[in-house]
Order: C-alpha cells, then structure tokens, then sequence
DNA sequence: GCCGTTTTCGGCCCGACTGTTTTCAGTCG
C-alpha cells in the first residue's frame, strides 16, 4: 500500500482535534492537533517518509506523542484513539457544528439531551420544538435552525470571491469613501486582499480620519453597495453588501492607531495568534487598539504597520508571507521575492490557431512590448475541441512561419511550440517526431478528470517521463471557486520532475494560479524548476495576468533565483530537455 | 498536546458579538 499523502494525515489529524473538542477536551489540546495538522499539510517533504525516519517531531507543533499516532496511522491505517472517539460520537455531530451559532460545546449539549446526532434530526427537532426546551437554547436559536434549512444548508455557504473581483470592487470603495468628503486620510483594502489570497470571503477595508464615525456612517450611501443590508453604523465600523451581495467590513480609526488596524485586519488569524503568543512572551499584549506593555502599564499606539513589527522587535514581514508558515520564528529574515519586472520570457500562450484571439506576430508583439527576453507559442493540440484543431499537418506548416519570423525579428527568441493534450494513459497526443522539431513543449490534462489519485498520478508521471515534454501545464486542473483539482500524489510528482529535469509551471490566469502556493514551494525545494506563465489567449490579457502567478511564487517565497524564466534566453535554453533550439 | 531567554510544569491571543442571561459562556473572525 502506498503511503498517505500530506493532506491525509493532515485531515485525520483535523479529524481526531473535531473528535477531541467534541469529547470537551481542553481547547489548547484541540488547537495541538489543528496545528500539527496544518504543518503536516505545509510540510516541504513527505511527512510519512518523516515518519518512517523518526524525524518528524522537527516539525513544529508534532511532538512525541503525535509521533506515536502517526507511526499507528502507517502501520494501521487509523489511530486508536480515533476510533474509541468516533465509535462514542456520531458523524453527523461534526457536521451540525457548521452551522452558524452552533459550536462544539453546543451541538454536544443537543446530543446529550435530545440525542440530536445529525443536521437530519437537528431539522427534526427544530421542527417539533424541542430545542428552545434546552437551557441556555431559546426561541430565537429554533427560528435560526429552521430558517437555515429552508434557505438549504448547502447554499448558507458565502460563494467566495476571485481575488481580482475582490481588488476590483475595493479600489471602487476605496475611491467612493475617498471622494465622498467625510475626511477619509488613508483607506485601503486588508484581509486576504492585501495578502494577494486566491480568493477571500468578504471585502476588508480600513481607513484613517480625525472623525472615524463619519466615514463609518458614509458606508451604505456608496453607489456600489445596497442600503437595506447595512447594519446600523458605529464609531468605529460599518457593514454592509453590495448590490451583488459581496460582503464589506469597513473599520476606521484616528491616525494615530492606522498602523494596528492595518496590521491587525491584514492578518490571517494564523499569523496574529502567532504574534501575539509571541508578543507576550515579552510581556506586550496586541489588538487593533494598540500593543499595550505590561512593564508601564502603557498602549503604544502606531501610525504605521512597520512600528507595530518594530516595538515587537520582528522584522517587517511582506503582507503574502503572514500565513505563519515560520515567518515570525527566530531568526527568520525577509527573502527577496520575485516581481514581474523579474520575468524574462513567457513559455505558454494561444493565438488563433487555437482558442486565442490574436496572431503569433501580434502576441509577439506584445512581448517585446512587455520587454520579453522570449516568447513560446504553444497552441492546444489536435484532440478535443479547443477552438480550431491544430492537426499534425497545421503544427508543422506553424514550425517553418515562426521559424522564419523568429529569423526575422531582433531582440526576441520566438519559439515555436504546442500544449499537447495529456491522455488518460499519459502519452501526449502528437508524435515524438513531430515533438522532437519544436522548440518547447508543454503538456496538460484537458480531460477524464474523475480518475483516482493512483491512475491519474502515474499518467502525469509517465507525460513528466517523456523525454520532449519540457513542461507541464496546470499541474491540479483546479478553477479556483468553480472546480476542485482532480486527484494525485504530488510527493510522487515533484519526485519524477525533479529526476528528469521537467519543469513545473505556475499558471498566472487568476483562477488556475496552480501550482498552487504549498506545491510550488514542495517543488522548489526539490530543485524542480519552477516557470510563471501567463496562459494568455490574447495580446491584452498576456498583459495583465503576470501578477496573479508573481502573487503565488511570493506566497511561496519564492524569489528570482527560484524561477527559471527570470534567466536570459542563453540561460534558459539549456534547461529545456532538447539541448539544441 | 506542545513547548521553553519564566525550560519538564504551567502556561497557551484578543476582542466583539450573541442569545440567554441577570453576569456570562460559547461562538466567531
């Protein structure tokens, strides 16, 4: 049997915390489990190699005796403890706890009494008024419960929004409160906006004015947002939805604490926990108030974010790398991270041979607009319908007309290449010989998505084992909010990337950006070279997406030296499989 | 259950809100 991945252990880990917190255990002790988990998830190597070696205590928050339920989950296939612990509560109680205002303690106390033991017989019980019969359940809690299943438990959950959604709707906030004449002297967006997340689940906003309460009260005249789903503005905070029910948190403070609130609203609550433990270590204690020192008695108030880092004695930590994923651990310094200006050539584009909408000379053109080193033209390959089928015959016909404008044009090395389709045995969909003349090959998984993790991981493989493929596409399949990554062992992945010498791409279109941020990290660390590419299918968007895949490679902390198309073209070329261009 | 410049025990982030209470536990972000 293979090992579990990562994210199995790490989800019986988050399962074994739900069971504990269940059972009334301590809260620290649950927190334990959910920590351990989420460095088991984050870990850079294979935690069950780690395992299997006795080294996975270095991890931070794996102890002995988490060491020892992970050496009885390998050997098992399940940790006693969680056994005794599901056999004593219901599946069903764990679900009931995401409903809003029920937590753990409450939905155990429901079990108890009423032996509630699923969101089925919640329902039921709401339904036969039994609940507000419960101590310390009322009428209102019976409503709530009630009201949730008719809107449909599974639609109760807020549809999360793409971040350039989410920047685009801030920025029209952002400049409404600016021009609405309430004495607004900062505002910007926090929260995952400003940490450059994938997606985030409400819109985050602080802002700075000598009177806070009038730039609060301003929040539901904007023309953007809806005034019936405002909640009574106060000193300090206003909420509300826009007109196409996207969540808004407005905060607003004098000058004077601009930099708490900021630091504090930034998050995430991972990073801020771990702040604050650290921060009282030195006796200091931090809020969106203030960092209040216990030695004086006093609150420090900071104007800006880098005073709050100072006064805790931290280097001033980029906004994408606050995940506490080690970046307020002892000794860290800030890395540099890569830009978009760092990005020399782009090795994935359509034109209108595919699904794109412009001509090889006009994306070409656009590169040395965008002042590219390089340009590879990779069009969808013959199998299914991506606009017009590229066919063995069209990809040779390109091969001589961009041979003959690479020879054409300086200052730019035009590649001719394809995105060959991966097929579910793992071959791609073009000959080798015909492979073999291009200048660069990338290859992706456009379809039979439902394959289990083994068939699917050993189909990658065997595409990341060809020996023209130079690249591969996409890596997860995922549409951030719209699609799941389909199933694969990506321990087993970035292992055959880095023995052959096939490149990774991070995928900048702003709903892929996959690799994602954990993988893109695992593959670096294995030596994998790691490339940004745009996916772009026009002059316009080849533009604009960089940002997006430069967003994940910095969450991943990763700088220039980690991405191989920040080299110069004589740099680069050496890297791909063929040796001669 | 983890961890240590308060180091093998005794701590473990902070504040707001809510519904159900007459002072607060539980939940949430």
């Amino acid at each position: 049997m293979a090992d579990l991945s990562n994210a199995d252990i790490a989800d019986a880990l988050d399962e074994l915390g739900d069971l504990y917190e269940l059972d009334g255990a301590i809260i620290h002790r649950v927190v334990a489990y959910r920590n351990a988990a989420k460095a088991v998830r984050e870990a850079p190597q294979a935690v069950a190699a780690m395992v299997r070696a006795g080294t996975v205590t270095s991890l931070v928050g794996v102890g002995k005796t988490l060491e020892e339920k992970l050496i009885a989950l390998l050997d098992t296939g399940t940790i006693p403890s969680a056994e005794k612990l599901r056999a004593k509560y219901p599946p069903g109680l764990v679900a009931m706890t995401k409903l809003p205002g029920l937590g753990p303690k409450r939905a155990r106390k429901l079990y108890d009494e009423l032996q509630v033991d699923s969101l089925e017989s919640l329902h039921q019980a709401a339904k036969d008024g039994k609940l507000k019969g419960v101590k310390g359940f009322g009428a209102k809690f019976e409503a709530l419960v009630l009201e949730a299943f008719e809107a449909g438990i599974a639609e109760r959950q807020e549809p999360r929004i793409l971040l350039p959604r989410a920047i685009e709707l801030a920025n029209e906030l952002c400049a409404e409160l600016r021009g609405a004449n309430v004495g607004v002297l900062s505002i910007e967006a926090a929260g995952g906006i400003r940490r450059w997340s994938e997606s985030v689940k409400d819109i985050d906003l602080v802002a700075s004015a000598a009177d806070p309460a009038a730039v609060a009260a301003a929040l539901p005249g904007l023309s953007i947002i809806d005034p019936s789903t405002a909640s009574k503005p106060g000193e300090f905070a206003a909420k509300a939805r826009t007109h196409n029910g996207a969540q808004v948190d407005l905060r607003v403070v004098t000058p004077d604490r601009y930099g708490n609130l900021l630091q504090h609203f930034t998050g995430s609550r991972d990073h801020n926990m771990r702040l604050r433990e650290q921060a009282v270590r030195k006796g200091l204690h931090v809020s969106e108030y203030g960092v209040l020192d216990d030695a004086s008695g006093e609150t420090h108030r900071c104007a800006s974010e880098e005073e709050v880092y100072a006064l805790l004695d931290l280097p001033f930590v980029p906004p994408e790398l606050r995940e506490n994923r080690g970046e307020l651990e002892p000794g860290w310094t800030v890395p540099e991270l890569v830009q978009v200006q760092d990005l020399r050539g782009d090795l994935h584009c359509h034109t209108i041979a595919s699904d794109g909408r412009n001509t090889v000379e006009e994306m070409v053109a656009g590169a040395m607009e965008r002042g590219l080193d390089y340009i590879a033209i990779t069009d969808h390959s013959a199998t299914h319908g991506f606009g017009n089928h590229v066919t063995p015959d069209d990809l040779r016909r390109q091969i001589d007309r961009v041979h003959e404008l690479n020879e054409r044009l300086d200052g730019i090395e035009v590649l001719i290449g394809t995105e060959t389709n991966i097929l579910p045995d793992g071959r791609p969909d073009y000959d080798d010989e015909l492979l073999e003349q291009l200048d660069w090959v990338m290859a992706s998984v456009h379809t039979s998505f439902g394959m289990d993790s083994e068939t699917m991981t050993a189909r990658i493989v065997a595409a990341i084992e060809h020996p023209w493929i130079d690249c591969i596409g996409h890596l997860s399949g995922r549409r951030i909010t719209k699609r799941p990554p389909y199933l694969f062992d990506i321990d087993a992945i970035v292992d055959a990337a880095a023995r052959s010498g096939t490149m990774l791409e991070i995928n900048a279109s702003p709903e892929r950006r996959d690799l994602n941020e954990v993988h893109a990290r695992q593959a670096r660390d294995a030596g994998v070279n790691v490339v940004i590419n745009t996916d772009a299918h026009s002059v316009e968007t080849a533009a604009t997406l960089p940002v997006w895949g430069v967003a994940t490679a910095r969450r991943a902390r990763l700088g220039p030296a980690d991405i191989a198309n920040t080299l110069p073209w004589a740099e680069f070329a050496p890297l791909r499989k063929r040796t001669t261009s």
